[in-house]
DNA sequence: TTTCAACACAACAAATCCGTTGTGTGTTTT
DNA sequence: AAAACACACAACGGATTTGTTGTGTTGAAA
């Protein structure tokens, strides 16, 4: 429950950014070598990625990790 | 490589809070339902962590996740 | 010295991650 | 209408995580 609820609020997030950023998850995921279907999973909160999934995430919306956490 | 320094500054800041709370590894690990082993692998930068495993680690250090990440 | 606490390291197995492939739906463009 | 784009969903499989068990080292306390 407070898993995905965590995961779900996180996958939220990075999709507010990634959007902001005017991008679509094809190009945030070809940016780092992944696929569409991974940054989809990752938004939609299906994932419970690792810390460096996420570092990746990160370099490839251009901002610092935790960004992902406040707010 | 890069991965490695990334693992290894977040075990080394988690032990750092954790020493600062002036807790064991094994206090730690049993407050969220955990073996000293995992906190060892984590703060030794032996494995890539999910970020809900860190989530409950905060819990457990009684800090907000970003802590891990500024500075 | 013996005992105990704190930490480190390794191996095993079940669970999960995540890259990949394939497909579907809705919207926009030509 | 046809084509292209953006996103969603599911299944497969190799890799990784992580709980568990067992063991070793070091230092402090008894």
């Amino acid at each position: 429950m407070e898993k995905e609820v965590l995961l779900k609020n996180l996958g939220d997030r990075i999709r507010e950014i990634r959007e902001g950023k005017g991008i679509t998850q094809k190009q945030l995921a070809h940016s780092i070598g992944k696929d569409q279907q991974s940054i989809q999973r990752l938004e939609a909160g299906k994932i419970n990625p690792s810390i460096f999934y996420l570092h990746e995430v990160a370099k490839g919306l251009d901002v610092n990790m935790e960004f992902f956490f406040n707010q």
